[in-house]
DNA sequence: CATGTCAGTGTAAAAAATACACTAAGTGTA
DNA sequence: TACACTTAGTGTATTTTTTACACTGACATG
């Protein structure tokens, strides 16, 4: 098995994260410096993302690549792009950052992108040699590349998703209240939803599961938690597909 | 503008049609012959595609490809699945194929997948070299690479599109009936949906237009025709995202 | 013990979903 | 010309879901 580096293939994890207020992105911070100092020229950031390896499929270079990175393992991940725009990587910062390794500037690269979710508490970041953390998707540094148009790209497609399917629950604790759940899709979705017609709603899918546990230690009534139960869901679910149109 | 090939990237384009009781597929035959004779030693059939140019973004290869193959132009195209996998192509006659346009098989191929949707009546296919025709999804010839693979995703991908865009509305005639709309959500969706109340429920979209014009020459009850307005549902949806979980 | 904060609850009215079977309007043919 | 064939088109009663809307409860903190 060789580790040698496709120059012309890379991924790019675009990771959110739901803390309860807002949804969040992981970002890598990217110091360019001159060769004399150690003082930066610029920073800037960029999503998850690396060349792949020659031996890897390219969700297991995803996943590798998040791992080496951040330490995060075992997440929901989904591929959901491909650019390969001739013209795009050829702003000189991009074109430094390559040739740092080792790009040849004549071949195109082509970034397959993958969208992760994951429970921002349960995870710890395990910071490698460079700087990774958490932006609020609506107040974003300034992105490398067309990391821009990839993340743009991943809202949308994370906004469909959770329209169709039940990812939600991986942004979320095992345990969660109503109103954390609430809160997640009114930031995915940008509207108020009504506390009581919600509860309503939620509390009659019955993969919804309360449990015999409540909040602690915080200064309000504590709330009620439920879990997500993967398997009432695709037991009930068949009838689902039905309701289609 | 070069028109060099990039051997390590290609295209596929699924191009789905419905003949009003099937979902169809576009493929192209793809014929081995021994050096010496015309006999062919055998046949398969592979998805509309090929590499693309240096200076081509995916998207434009896809369509330009697409034209070529079958004149086809201007039609609904959207990326789903780039597939990678480096033990992907290495079937003797993969490789026999692919030496064939000149590529090295040391370098692995990223080929991006779109899944394209038509009206099959308006669509004159107008073949080149090579043979083109349509195949029932569920009745398929043998395919190349991996396109089965490919294939299965974009089917994938076209059933949770329908779910949460107006995409089916582009594998019909511009006018349609209701019995024609309905038959097209149960041959995707595999069910059978009530006519009486599938026909409540759409007629209540307001995007459904109803045509002062019937079918003819048809040897029963002629059917009132339909179109769908874009416009309509682009005023009337601003409400529906409300409506989302 | 007062204040702040979020949790949790019910109802009436409107809209949508569901289940279900017959008549209407053409074409083709005997 | 009438009959057979085929698909279009229609209504109602019941159940379920959606909607709009405002107050009390439980805990922590000072």
């Amino acid at each position: 098995m060789s580790f040698r580096i496709n120059p012309n293939i890379s991924v790019d994890c675009v990771v959110f994260g739901f803390d309860f207020r807002q949804l969040k992105v992981l970002l890598v911070e990217r110091i360019f410096q001159s060769d004399y100092s150690l003082k930066p020229i610029f920073t800037d950031h960029t999503l998850i993302g690396n060349h792949i390896y020659e031996h890897e499929d390219l969700e297991e270079a995803a996943r590798r690549i998040l791992k080496d990175l951040t330490g995060i393992e075992n997440i929901y991940l989904e591929q959901f792009i491909a650019l390969a725009h001739p013209e795009r990587l050829k702003k000189e910062r991009d074109q430094i950052w390559l040739q740092h390794i080792g790009h040849n500037p004549h071949n195109r690269v082509i970034t397959v992108g993958y969208f992760g979710l994951l429970d921002i508490n349960a995870m710890e970041i395990r910071a490698g040699s460079r700087k990774v953390s958490w932006f609020p998707v609506n107040k974003l540094p300034a992105l490398a590349f067309d990391h821009h148009d990839m993340l743009n790209h991943a809202v949308e497609c994370l906004k469909t998703r959770m329209r169709v399917s039940t990812i939600a629950y991986t942004l979320l604790p095992k345990k969660f209240s109503l109103s954390q759940l609430q809160t997640l899709f009114e930031v995915i979705y940008g509207t108020n939803l009504d506390k009581r017609n919600f509860r309503k709603k939620m509390i009659r899918m019955k993969y919804l599961i309360p449990l015999n546990e409540k909040q602690s230690n915080v200064s309000h009534k504590p709330a009620q938690l439920y879990m997500f139960s993967r398997e009432v869901y695709e037991i009930t679910n068949r009838d689902l597909f039905e309701n289609i149109i």
